[in-house]
DNA sequence: CTTGACCCTGTAGTTTACTTCAGGCTTTAT
DNA sequence: ATAAAGCCTGAAGTAAACTACAGGGTCAAG
């Protein structure tokens, strides 16, 4: 029961539109699929996976550039020593967690606005979120009161 | 001793081109600065902070459009009601932390094979790193056994 | 057996986020 | 005082990531 996917449903599985698909075909990012007698591409389910972790990795601010290398290392992975790709993969880990604690230092600031915010209908001339979210680190600063 | 920087000068500390500083300026990102009787552009050092928000924020995916929606709140917080305010700030949060979320999902993926792959010279050809990444969820899955 | 939904390739157009250029003042170092 | 370095505006050019044709096969339903 080998299932296969043909562009327009994983498309729609994916979120994604067929061209985007294609697309990322094109560009190294999804590998060639098999073809029908016909020529229409035919996924198998694993590609599911692929597309939505090309989508992460997107969400969080790789670019395609960035995704294809992560994914030719399993492509090209014969040809590597283990310690190349293991290299690579540890690169890879440092930016994402220097990402998560990009994002942390932004929900920090973020948090300290919805939480000191009066969230009442009276004018926000008092929420500074720029004055907020523009400090790198949370110095605790002059707290405002309300 | 109120401190100016020039265009250059903030440039330099903020680690972007003088033409990036004054399209973020353009796009509605940086305030529009004091100028110089000779119509040169001063910056209280303030927008340091400013700029470094900006690229923490690119860095995690958001986009110019995403940002300025973040610093406009700050501009035009006296039309909005503090709750109009904090609602924006809690959707942005969410996101954020959706992001945060994501990322961990991807290093955790990324650790598992950085710790399961054996880091000699072999060839790697048993590192799945694409089948690990694009797993959404860490299932345990058959253990690779080298 | 034809009509409509789906697929193909290839090329052109769009949006985002810059970058470069042209032409011309200002400031600073020698 | 003059030349190099820095700043100005406005417009054009570029790279990345799609998105939209144009022109043409495929296939299940009626």
């Amino acid at each position: 029961m080998a299932e296969f996917y043909r562009i327009g449903a994983l498309a729609k599985q994916a979120g994604v539109s067929v061209e985007t698909l294609r697309f990322y075909e094109q560009q190294g990012l999804l590998p060639k699929p098999e073809r029908s007698e016909s020529g229409y591409r035919l996924y198998p389910k694993e590609a599911l996976n692929q597309v939505a972790f090309i989508l992460r990795a997107k969400a969080v601010g790789f670019s395609l550039k960035d995704i294809a290398g992560l994914l030719d290392l399993e492509i090209n992975r014969e040809q590597e020593t283990c310690q190349t790709v293991k290299n690579f993969a540890q690169e890879k880990l440092a930016e994402i967690e220097n990402k998560i604690r990009e994002l942390e230092q932004m929900r920090n600031a973020l948090k300290r606005i919805t939480d000191a915010c009066c969230g009442g209908t009276l004018s926000a001339s008092h929420c500074t979120i720029l004055s907020a979210l523009a400090e790198g680190n949370p110095e605790p600063e002059t707290p405002h009161v309300y």
